[in-house]
DNA sequence: CCGGGGTGCTAGCAGTTGCAAGCACACTGC
DNA sequence: GCAGTGTGCTTGCAACTGCTAGCACCCCGG
């Protein structure tokens, strides 16, 4: 049995021990690595499968998208991160919403929501308002704010 | 009265008339010419508006949103056109939704929709829906469709 | 063999995005 | 006067985005 041995072993049964435990660790790390590779290729890989699921190629799908044939394969690929009218137009071309690309690639959130402005609304100010939209816990002209 | 007289004019009377058409045309063209500046600067100035609203400088803006202070300057100006993620940061420091800067923004609607995909769901695939799914009337091997 | 259609990908490049460094100006206190 | 703080904006630049031209490969028909 390959036990790891990088630290000295405490006695002959704690040996074993220490590997499964060290084993768990990296299966820990190497899961947690999935999870940030699966979010950073979440959109393209999504994309992959949208369009393979529609029995579509590539180049059919780019160009009913109107994006390049070799840019939508970086994008699929992950190595490129498109912009939101990319993904409108990808969508548009997948005959699926924009929003749910927007949230594979987290700049939506997944529940709808009404897109309202709040609470500094400027329609709605009032002195009331005005005091509870103050910024700056001190007098405006005071604190070190430098940019 | 300064007449445009671009053309020949018929008679006494109707010279008047089609200068008073022309100027109704400038009219309706420069409004139009508003309505396109409008939308491009919608987002900048909606920015500036909403920063104002709450009585926040740019630079305090910038700060809390996280972006540069230029940047966002230019922003509102309608300089440059900020991507989904900065618009993010930018609804985050003026604590307003994200969503609402995205309508603004244009690319996202304004009528709140559950972002699902449809109608080529991978994972609803049957084979009548695959036939509903089929992206070129003629047969997948033929056709010019040279990318 | 050839040419024609298809497929996905590589590489280089122009234009864009977002930033840091700096400017000019205003205001305040000494 | 000065220095210190604030304001918004200009400029130059690195990194990024999205594209075009082209490649390698596949399959098919003459």
């Amino acid at each position: 049995m390959s036990a790891p041995n990088d630290r000295e072993p405490r006695g002959d049964g704690t040996a074993e021990r220490v590997g499964h435990a060290v084993e768990q660790v990296g299966q820990v790390v190497e899961q947690a690595g999935y999870a940030v590779g699966q979010a950073v290729d979440d959109i393209g890989a999504y994309i992959r499968s949208q369009r393979e699921g529609a029995q579509v190629s590539l180049r059919q799908l780019a160009r009913s998208a109107g994006v390049s044939n070799p840019y939508l394969s970086q994008i699929e690929r992950g190595l490129r991160k498109p912009s939101a009218e990319i993904l409108q137009q990808i969508a548009k071309g997948l005959r699926i919403s924009a929003e749910a690309l927007y949230v594979k690639a987290g700049i939506l959130d997944e529940k709808p929501r009404a897109p309202s402005p709040m609470p500094c609304s400027p329609i709605r100010i009032s002195p009331s308002a005005r005091s509870r939209c103050s910024w700056t816990s001190t007098s405006p002209s005071g604190g070190r704010t430098t940019a």
